[in-house]
This record gives C-alpha cells, structure tokens and sequence, in this order.
DNA sequence: TGTACATCAGTGAACGCGCGTTCACTGATGTAC
DNA sequence: TGTACATCAGTGAACGCGCGTTCACTGATGTAC
C-alpha cells in the first residue's frame, strides 16, 4: 500500500529516499511505535548507523514521512474532489473531500497515527507544518464554497472546517483503531454517509439553512 | 487532576490500588509511552519488582487504568445529561452528554489516548469491554430519546450514535493534540458550539428534520 | 497461650533485549590542478 | 593524463540506557491446632 503517491516533500539524496521507503514499510507493518531507525536500516539492508548519514534523529525520519503523508492526503482530497460525481456541486465536492479523508487515513492507518502524534514530531522539519496547513486551507475553500451556496451560511468558515474535519478525522480513527466496529456494529460506510447526511444537504438548500 | 472520580473497576488490594494510583499519575505525567511498571514502581516508591505481585503485565495495568476511564467517563456524561439546562428536553441532554465526553477528554487527553489504543491493552481484562460498552450504550439512550421528539427520525440509533461518538471524539484528540489550535486558529468551545448546533437543533423540531 | 506453618508484599541482584549514539575506519566517487 | 585530496555512504564494534522478567530471599501477617 505504499505507493508513488508518496512523493518528496523537498529532495532528498538517493539513499535517503531509499530509507524512506524502508521507514513508510515499516510504520506500515509494525506501527508507529516499531519505527525506529534500527528497524529501518535493517529493513533498507543497511547497518544500523547508516541512516544517521541522512536523518540526524528518529523524530526528523518520522517529520518526512508525516510531511508526505499530508502532502498525499491533500492530493487525495483534491483528486477526489475535482472527480466527484455531480461535480459542478460545491455540496458534492465538499462530500468527495471528506470521503477522501476517510479513505487515506482507513489505508494507512499508522501513517495517520504518526501524522498527529506532534509530540514525536519535530515542528521545525521543512515543509511539515506548510504541507499540514496545506491540506487544512483546501479543506477551508471547499468549506467556504459550500457556504457559498447555501450550507451555514452564517458560520465562521474556519470554525465550521474544523468541525467537519474532526468529524472525519474520529471517524476515521475510531474505525482503524476497531472502536467503531466492536463497540457499535455499524458499518465505515454507513457511519460516514449517515454523518455526512447530517452535515451536508442532499440538495442545494435554498435559504433552509439559515 | 486524579481525583476520586477514578474508582476501582472491580475489587484490588490496597497495595494495587497504590499502584494504581501511581499509574495514573505517571501517565498524566509521562504519557502513554511513559507508563511502565518500572516508572510506577519508582512513583509508588517500592521496588520495579514489586508491580508484578499485582498486575502480570503492563497491558493489565494499562487495561485496568483505560477500564476506570470507561467508568468515569460514562460518570460524567451521566451526570452532565441529568444537569442540563433545560435539562426535561432530550435535545439539550444530548448536547450536554456531548460536552463532556470533550470535557473529560480534554481533561484527561494522555488516559484518553491510553484507552484508545486497542493494541496496547488486553480485551479480556475484567471490567474493560463491558464499562466500554457501557458508556457507548449510554450515548446510543441519549441518541435515542432525541430521535423520539424528532431529531433525524429515520436513522439507524446505533449509527447516528456512532457519528455523533466520532464527532466528538475527534473534536477532542484533535484538540488535546493541539493541531486543531495550531492549523484553524479556533477556541476549542466555537468549534464545539458549532458543531453541536448542526447535529442538534436549538428548539425541537416538528417534523423538519424528517 | 503457644508453636508451626502458610501466605503475602516487597527486595535487590542479575539476565538479555533493543534502542540511540559515538567513533575510527574503509572504499568509492568526485574535483583541483 | 596523472596525482593528490576531499567528500560521501556505509561498516562494525562499543557504550550506556531503560525496559520486562526471573529468582532466591526477607520479614510481616494470618491461620491451624
């Protein structure tokens, strides 16, 4: 499940890509607690102190692989949004957007783990908190395009974007982590369509919302 | 902020219930990854090898300590819906029961983590399904007594209660995390509040939302 | 009331483990002149 | 074209650390008779 979306988020020397690939295995087999950069060098078929020669810390190898992880949650996102069906519809592509969500944080669920534990990741690493704020403001546009049409209108744009992401965001924890599934019996895909019911009209309203 | 709302999940012996207490302690201290039964043992001031008399392992400890969360959780929320303003409308104790799952999220966010981490505890350990169970089936009442004066009449109880659950609980991780402060710049209340009113209408619906 | 024994909580030394980190070193590749 | 040097990637031994776990042991408390 580790693929090409995986993209740099700034260039790195061959080697060092090669430990990235070896670290986005890992996490992927062993969680985020099992990635350590013994445990990559292994993996890469390197000695155990050769990964210092690239990563100078266990947090800064982690800080790359979340800085990608953000990078191809954006992608995801936008992909899906531009691609959903009834897609001239801001109501859809807020709908396809956080499908999307869903979706790449139920696919890699460690990388979604890694992604939010700040504390083990360094908050200076280039490029972690711009491809971070990245994902977020796309999410803001959609948000405020379907407020453009309709959807709460009178609410603050960035309020209302945060709540719709932590709603996606604990669905798609409270799944990868079988909360969901051992405590309620619900279906991923019944969850997600019954809240997004909620939150977003079928139709465009026509001033319902206000 | 360990108080006495933490109580046993089932009978110990003073010497664990010590132990016990340290645990939560160094957790609220150290986090998830901190707790182990040699930091408890140096916290309880006894020997590292004592903790073994009690608990045969740190997953029982740490499946004891996520039980008592359950507990205290379920406590909460009881006591929130019971004390709602305008507390007769099943509406409000929805929202109440919502608050303080953030709350007591928010107030405890490492002993929410530990009992979110299925992979760290023991699924048979005594008490811990059921006081799991307990406090989603609460929420599931609640969900239920609002459908029946008219919110979102035709969904599934169970599933509504889910997305509620996860609206909920990803507002608080993202919270306790500090990546909703830190990417959308909003008070953790606007948010609630926002989010609370589009699942929950303030005045009880006739038929509107059907 | 006294003796013998069992149970319980805790001690402290020892073990092997994986970890990050350091360090002197090798060997290959690239660059200066 | 050849020599000298610098840079880069990786090696492998060694270090100290905290961890869970084992084990023989001590001392206090409880129970049987």
């Amino acid at each position: 499940m580790v693929d090409s979306v995986y993209m740099p988020s700034h260039p790195l020397s061959a080697p060092a890509e090669r430990l990235v690939e070896a670290a986005q295995a890992t996490l992927a087999e062993a969680g985020v607690e099992g990635l350590t950069l013994r445990a990559v060098a292994r993996r890469a078929g390197v000695s155990h102190g050769a990964p210092l020669r690239h990563f100078e810390s266990t947090s800064a190898l982690r800080s790359e692989l979340a800085a990608r992880g953000f990078r191809a949650l954006d992608e995801a996102i936008d992909k899906a949004a531009s691609q959903a069906p009834g897609g001239s519809s801001p109501l859809r592509r807020l709908e396809a957007a956080g499908r999307a969500y869903v979706d790449q944080a139920v696919a890699n669920p460690a990388l979604f783990a890694l992604m939010f534990r700040q504390e083990e990741l360094d908050p200076a690493y280039p490029g972690l908190a711009e491809r971070s704020a990245a994902a977020f403001d796309q999410l803001v546009r959609h948000v405020r395009a379907a407020q453009d049409v309709g959807l709460e209108p009178g609410q603050d744009t960035r309020v209302l974007a945060s709540s719709l992401w932590a709603l996606v965001h604990g669905i798609a924890t409270l799944w990868s982590q079988g909360a969901l599934a051992s405590t309620s019996g619900a279906s991923l895909d019944s969850i997600l369509v019954a809240a997004l019911a909620i939150w977003i009209p079928q139709e465009t309203p026509e001033g319902t919302e206000a």
